[in-house]
RNA sequence: GGAUCGGUAGCUCAGCUGGAUAGAGCAGCUGCCUUCUAAGCAGCAGGUCAUUGGUUCGAAUCCAAUCCGGUUCACCA
């Protein structure tokens, strides 16, 4: 049990026996006291006052003469000041605590709880490679399934590959059209790489044709229209000309993107396209097998990257086995009469009682729409492990697509309905603003972790590790660079979109991974030097009294279990990473610390044997938290850098 | 326009289940390597917590309104 819910239960025993009430231990307010007082934790005596009918100093003064009397185990003393009642913890206390699990390689990790919960992270489209945004989308979903794995929960890690629809038509398209047969193995371009390159070619190539279109229609000239489109085009247009909306800067673009949008339809190379998606549907041989070996060539470029991420996934779906599911939802809900259907046949749920529209499920012509997929792969994913809980990494840019998904599925009475949780993170922006493909502005996720290792690379003392062989050299230069790179995307609380400077990122100085693995190897050289007994320290309770900065330590240390359970309910590692930087930096802190000249707590020439031992069990506990704490975050500790 | 998320130091972010004088990092400025790794440490400077009102012993935190910004509201995925 943690010390705050020791001394939660201590003080909800002594307003019993003071003052006759029963508060919940959970709910007494207890903080980390501020620096400049006494004390380690503070509980706030305000709310006791309405029935303790004395002033807060009072209260407060009674509650902490109780506790120390009544447990002098947990609490050595306290100080009063107004309505705070700041606790000194027995350093006895810390002092168990600290032998106790200072040698604990699996700190903070709880036991089994019987829960399953499936993570889908990653999901990519297979028509280019990954870029930034894919990366924080891969390294939330690798460590909120870390975390909670640590927290007892059996994680089943689900990555759904989207793997068909017009965008990979696109890139197959131009690849026709381009390529003269180019392979992977033939021009030694990345495989996922190489797709990407014939989707910009495509949308060269459409941009290219949809110029005139364009231009014609502005003219008045719809020859490059018919039926509904041209309806359409036209009233945009004629609306374009009003002379309200041409002094609207914002409307006038507005329209003008429609009217891109409709002229885009037009192209050649866009029919198509939309023929190829039609005879992959209709399963075209030739067509299929150009698809396979297409995305082939991206899986393998794919699995080159996943791999330097560190990066897995226990369950693989497809989107082109996954596609045709949810009319069977469909069926179901109709006879439920959750779901209605149109004169024109379509399939739509009424969701304005919620607050929301109407929302189409099936097409007029019984195929299927993206929210219906979504519909029938959550069926098949709760068939498939029936488990508690169903989270969904996407970008919040979904958030409308997940509450709907949801609600649909619980007014169909779909058992994973209420397990689901859209875990919805921020867009990651440029300094300029958002990354955009037209302007060239998209961050590759291979190229910017090639940078990250050079930066690594260039900022370390290879005199210091010079026994060091080239293999391990560049293992430690993998480890921090993409160390760094996870570190500074996971840092920030996952909901909040957040800004990516490429100069700050790969800055290896202050709240970064670096730091924190610097740290770590710090107690390394240390514990290397020292070679301690372990079975000695294991048998070694500190007796003497406790330096500031190793009581802070411990205390800390302490935290860890409260903090990993905390991640876990929040689904943010960042509150990991807060943490564990937290932690490096009072241990830095600790190890700097001089009087005149000495180190005053040094471990290896320590004024005692005592002392020694003592400082050994805290740098050991913290070594290890700060590698569990790393390992939450995908992110490995060196032994030297 | 409706829904929704956000606005904290020059910049990037913590803090938000109400509590003491609002914290880090970067950038700027001072110091500190003959002693366990200076990717570090110690310090200085930097704030109308968007604005206004409310709730109360107490508000960056809760409520309301306003302003600013993002996202979304397709028979696209």
């Amino acid at each position: 049990m943690s010390v705050v819910l020791n001394i939660k239960t201590a003080a909800a025993t002594a307003i019993k026996a003071l003052f006759d009430q029963d508060v919940p231990a959970q709910d007494i307010a207890i903080n980390s006291t501020k620096p400049e007082f006494e004390g380690e934790y503070t509980i706030l005596v305000f709310p006791f006052t309405k029935f303790s009918r004395l002033k807060p100093e009072d209260t407060a003064d009674k509650l902490g003469t109780y506790l120390v009397a009544n447990f002098p185990d947990l609490i050595a003393g306290y100080n009063v000041i107004k309505g705070f009642l700041n606790l000194s913890i027995a350093e006895k206390y810390w002092v168990q605590d600290l032998q106790q699990r200072f040698n604990n390689r699996n700190i903070g990790r709880k036991p089994a709880n019987g829960q399953k919960v499936m993570v889908e992270y990653s999901s990519p489209n297979t028509n280019k490679p990954l870029h930034l945004g894919h990366l924080r989308n891969n390294f939330l979903g690798y460590s909120v399934s870390e975390i909670l794995k640590a927290n007892g929960y059996e994680v089943i890690k689900a990555n759904l590959v989207n793997d068909r629809g017009i965008h990979i038509c696109k890139s197959m398209l131009a690849w026709q059209i381009f390529a003269h047969g180019d392979t992977p193995q033939s021009t030694g371009i990345k495989g996922d790489h190489l797709v990407g390159d014939y989707y910009v070619k495509f949308e060269t190539i459409l941009k290219e044709q949809t110029a005139p279109i364009m231009t014609r229609a502005l003219e008045n000239d719809f020859r490059d229209f018919s039926g509904e489109d041209l309806d359409k085009v036209q009233k945009l247009v004629t609306a374009s000309q009003k002379p309200e909306v041409k002094a609207d800067a914002e409307k006038s673009k507005k329209i003008l993107d429609d009217i891109r949008e409709l002229a885009r339809k037009q192209t050649e190379i866009m029919q198509q396209a939309k023929i190829m998606l039609q005879q992959w549907e209709a399963g075209n041989p030739e067509v299929r097998a150009l698809w396979s070996t297409m995305n082939g060539w991206v899986y393998e470029g794919f699995e080159q990257t996943y791999k330097r991420l560190g990066i897995n996934f226990d369950k693989m779906y497809y989107e082109s086995n996954t596609y045709l599911l949810g009319k069977d939802l469909v069926e179901d809900g109709l006879r439920k009469g959750v779901l209605f259907k149109k004169e024109d046949n379509s399939v739509w749920i009424d969701l304005t009682a919620d607050g929301l529209d109407e929302k189409l499920l099936l097409r007029g012509d019984g195929t299927s729409v993206y929210i219906t997929q979504d519909l029938g792969t959550a069926r098949l994913k709760y068939e498939d492990f029936h488990m508690d809980r169903s989270v969904y990494v996407v970008a919040d840019e979904q958030n409308y697509h997940f509450k709907v998904l949801q609600l649909i599925l619980q007014k169909m009475q779909e058992p994973g309905a209420d397990g689901i949780f859209h875990l919805s993170y921020g867009m990651v922006e440029l300094p300029h603003g958002r990354m955009k493909s037209r302007e060239g502005t998209v961050v590759d996720a291979d190229d910017l972790i090639d940078e990250m290792i050079v930066t690594a690379k260039e900022n370390t003392d290879s005199e210091k590790l010079k026994d060091l062989s080239d293999d391990e050299m560049d293992a430690l230069y993998e480890m921090i660079g993409l160390g760094g790179l996870k570190f500074f995307l996971l840092r920030v609380d996952p909901k909040k979109k957040m800004v990516f400077d490429p100069k700050e990122s790969i800055d290896l100085h202050g709240f970064t991974g670096a730091f924190v693995q610097y740290g770590h190897a710090r107690i390394k050289s240390i514990l290397r030097d020292l070679q301690p007994d372990v079975t000695k320290l294991e048998g070694y309770c500190h007796k003497g009294s406790l330096l500031p900065l190793e009581k802070e330590l411990i205390l800390l240390n302490e935290q860890y279990d409260t903090v990993l359970e905390e991640a876990a309910k929040e689904m943010s590692p960042s509150v990991i990473a807060n943490y564990v930087y937290k932690l490096t930096q009072t241990f830095n802190s600790f190890y700097a610390a001089k009087e005149d000249g000495v180190y005053t707590y040094a471990v290896r020439n320590a004024e005692s044997p005592e002392k020694q031992k003592l400082r050994t069990q805290i740098i050991m506990l913290t070594a290890n938290t700060i590698t569990a704490a790393m390992k939450l975050l995908g992110i490995n500790v060196p032994e030297r850098m």
